[in-house]
This record gives C-alpha cells, sequence and structure tokens, in this order.
DNA sequence: GCTCGAATTGGAATAATTCCAATTAGAAGG
DNA sequence: CCTTCTAATTGGAATTATTCCAATTCGAGC
C-alpha cells in the first residue's frame, strides 16, 4: 500500500532505541498511521486504520502504542473539551484551531518567537516546559 | 460563614434572568462556592464543599449547575490533560498554569493585547471565538 | 390555592481509558 | 539453532467522569 514508510520508521526505531525501548511492527504501524492522514485522530480512529493492515492489533496496544510514542517525543497529544484524546504526529510549533461547525482540528503554524512572547506573561518562579495554544471558532471559506 | 455573597448573588440572578432561567438556591450555592476559594476544583469537589450548606444536593444537580453557570457566562471551564474537568469564575483574559508537581492549577493575568496578538496568527478565513493558552511546568521559589 | 413548565433528584447508562494476568515475541548468548 | 529472559501484546474486566432519564418537587403567576 506504499512505500514511504522506511525513512519514518527509521526515525522511529532510533527514536525508540534513545529510549531503550523497541521498534515493534505495532509500533511502526500506529506511528505509520499517524503520519499517513494528518487528521489528528482518535485512539479509536488510530485502531480502525491500523487493523487494516494488523488485523489482530488489539485496542490496548493501541493505546500503549501511543503513549510510548508521546513519552518519546514523536507524537503530541491533543485534548478538546471532554472529547477523545486525538494524536498529532507535527512536532513543528504550533497551535490548534478547532473547527465548532466540522469537528476537525487544524493546525496552526506558529512564528518563531511568538511561544517566547507568549512565555514571557508568567511571572517570575514560573516554569513552563510547554504552552498549548487552542483556538474554537468557525472558519468561513475564503473567497 | 460569610456575607460577601449578595452583590454575587445579584449578577448571578441577573445573567439567569437574562437566559430566561431561574436562580435556585442550588445554582446561588454552586457559584458562591466558586467565588468563595478559587482553586479551580472539579464537578466533585464543589459538590463536596455545596454539601455543606444544602447537605441534600445531587451530584447530578452540580453538574446541572455548573453546565448552567458556564452557558451564561460566568464561569470558564478549563480541561487539562484528561483530568477532570474544572471550573473558574474569574472572566479577566487570562491563561492557566498547570504545576506538574502539586498538580494545582494558577490563573496567568494576560496583558491587553496579547490575545489580540496570538489570534493575529490565525490565516484569513478562521475566526476564533476563544483562545486558550495553558502553560505546564514547576514553579519555583522567588527567592 | 392551582397550574404548568422548569429544576432537581437518584440511579442507571455510557464512553474513554487504564489495569491486570496470561500469553507471545524477539534479541542476546550459548 | 535452541534457550532464556524480558519486553510487548492481548482480551477482558475495572474504573471514572459524565450524561441520560423518568419521576418528583419547586415556585412564579394566575
Amino acid at each position: 500500500m506504499s512505500g514511504l514508510a522506511d525513512s519514518n520508521t527509521d526515525s522511529l526505531a532510533q527514536r525508540l532505541a534513545d529510549s531503550g525501548l523497541r521498534a515493534t511492527p505495532q509500533r511502526e504501524i500506529v506511528y505509520d498511521v499517524l503520519l499517513h492522514k494528518r487528521d489528528h485522530p482518535t485512539a479509536d480512529q488510530v485502531f480502525t486504520r491500523v487493523k487494516e493492515n494488523l488485523p489482530g492489533i488489539s485496542l490496548a496496544t493501541v493505546y500503549n502504542c501511543l503513549e510510548t510514542l508521546v513519552s518519546c517525543g514523536l507524537v503530541r497529544q491533543v485534548n478538546l473539551e471532554r472529547e477523545p484524546t486525538r494524536y498529532c504526529p507535527n512536532l513543528r510549533p504550533h497551535a490548534h484551531f478547532h473547527d465548532e461547525k466540522s469537528g476537525a482540528t487544524h493546525d496552526i503554524d506558529l512564528p518563531p518567537g511568538l511561544l517566547d512572547r507568549v512565555k514571557s506573561v508568567l511571572p517570575l518562579g514560573y516554569e513552563a516546559s510547554a504552552v498549548e495554544i487552542t483556538f474554537r471558532g468557525k472558519t468561513k471559506a475564503t473567497r
């Protein structure tokens, strides 16, 4: 179904190795699924997609793999309101825009310096390891 | 236990009336609890606190009241990771800082203009009705 | 006092996620 | 290649926050 996975798979294997973890088929396919369609799927959606290539995988494993990918820094978790957690392989600094009409989530790339500007509002003594910016609203057809 | 509630209660009654809703004792006490200790409690924590004054209240009602307060704009919901939703009566523009060590959430007031600056990164056609900024990290004793 | 819709209540239902014990797989060493 | 030993996976049960629902209660206006 593709021939695109190898360089990704390699960086995956590398990252996993760095954390003392193994590159299993399950982890590779879960990661490929995230890279292949970047629509911020839920764990369930990832499960459905992965099953096409690996029918025997279990949902628990999908959760495990996602957790592993997050913990070695290849994937970000996105939480919106009370909805199920979504997963995002975009590692560039970006915000999320949640379209209230369609429910879709879009990445919004951030200009360099913006995150620093935002962090600069923190009072002395606050050290942020991560900043999340989330928009909610509507998208208009630009026309 | 206090004498501070009336002006709050009045604005509550007003806001509720504006939305065609009634100011019930349950709603008033839930709102007072939020105003009185602004530590971003969960629904369960609100439930516990409200029961001190209104022992017969049910958890379902607490959820209903919180939902009502949110929908008439007096309270904001704060979602962090997968944790239970927290509730915040601070209506000034502010971000949230989630202390990874203590689990506490602090409000960070935002300077005027910052939210507009952040919104300005949105491409044409994106209209944000709300922006949320969340920090995660550690707080150091300033000394 | 009555009426009638709104609000509250308790308990059942739902849904995402985590937990756990048992099995399987794979790398390293012999 | 076989064995070993740990990490990973699996299925199902358990957990937890939240929502749903049907029945009751409340209260403002007549």
